[in-house]
DNA sequence: TGACAAACTGACACCTCGTCATTATTATCC
DNA sequence: GGATAATAATGACGAGGTGTCAGTTTGTCA
């Protein structure tokens, strides 16, 4: 829609150069802010003065504060989806591949705690961004949801109400995360690894290995 | 601190009567509007226009909106640390008592779901309500730590890290609420409480009965 | 009723936001 | 290299929310 391909706009790398260069310098400017403050101290005016290009500038490359923490959203996604996938995958022992899927998540929630607890601020103040979370984490409710019911079908996982569950077992895992890596000083990542394992197992399987 | 005793002031129950009155018209508006929006979208404005009395006067009563929900955050505690009492107690079965602690708990937050989330909301925005909540879910915190330690001294529960999974558990309890009774329509309670009875006592005690 | 304190109010200054019309800077083509 | 579009950046503005204050109204008690 942004680019007609009647009348392709004559654009080589170097004219997006500095363009690409300045929003990348705005979603840098907003994770070295991140790491260590809230959302809710972020303002515009704040992030830019560090850019060195004036305040209206921001809004050449995000409608708003919202919109870009969409972005940081949309990037962390990516990386979530690919630690979580041994479990999904279906290959080899369950519960060894659980074991697995969450020391990824747990990792990657360990590299990126900062910005998954300012994206969970965000998303309160925001009905768009909110909604945005809601579809990534209710995928994710889905995708345990119907991985249950898998292992249910063929008797590695008792009878039980799998969303449920599975909603649970997630709002446990963001609540972690934000709790032990939202903020420095964060948790030893393997010892919160060590809880999840447990629970996600003793609840699912029954056993610890 | 807020009445020295040497002085105190003549007030009159009827001298104070406009005043209490006015300030629980405030709480009520809140109540009302919170119930089905979110908090982004309270305004002071907003909030004294259907009390009838002007702007201003909502500073008399409460700093700012954040204030008013710490108010809020307060009344939850109380009905809150109530419903969870049973368990703590120590007297009778454990898994017993952790199910009416638990069923308790979850009535508590389908009653109040809409203001759980709305507290939930607010906490992101401000220093000092944060901090309030933060408060109380550590006490929690402990509190579900140490009960798991007492019953592993006496070989209830087995080896493992009693912080992490209290706190992990607890993170679940809160982001199941949100999620199922944040806001309207809400999900059916005894379904959640269900699960949730699930996965605690079968990461604690390793069985449903 | 008079007088005092509490409750309330209109108006103000402040801040941040998002959007202009306008200017400056690029990148490309001849 | 210089002309010329297109893109990037800017100063200035209005909107809307906040919290405060001096001053007015209301209610209570002596």
């Amino acid at each position: 829609m942004s680019r007609p391909v009647t009348q392709l706009p004559p654009i080589s790398e170097n004219k997006q150069r500095k363009s690409a260069q300045t929003k990348q310098a705005i979603v840098t400017a907003a994770r070295d802010f991140l790491w260590n403050k809230p959302f809710r101290e972020l303002t515009v005016r704040e992030l830019m003065s560090v850019t060195g290009t004036s305040r209206p500038a921001f809004y050449q490359y995000f409608s708003d504060l919202h919109r870009l923490m969409e972005h940081l959203l949309e990037e962390l996604k990516n990386e979530i989806l690919v630690a979580a996938s041994p479990w999904f995958s279906g290959v080899g022992d369950p519960v060894e591949s659980l074991d697995r899927s969450l020391e990824g998540l747990v990792y990657v929630c360990y590299q990126n705690g900062p910005f998954v607890r300012a994206i969970l601020e965000a998303v309160t103040m925001d009905s768009e961004l909110e909604s945005a979370w809601n579809k990534f984490i209710s995928g994710f409710d889905q995708a345990v949801c119907e991985k249950i019911q898998q292992d249910q079908a063929v008797g590695l996982i008792p009878e039980m109400d799998a969303m449920q569950v599975s909603v649970s077992l997630n709002r446990m895992d963001v609540g972690v995360t934000v709790k032990n890596f939202g903020q420095l000083p964060r948790s030893n990542p393997d010892k919160v690894a060590e809880s999840l394992k447990r629970i996600w197992k003793l609840t699912l399987y029954g056993r610890l290995s």
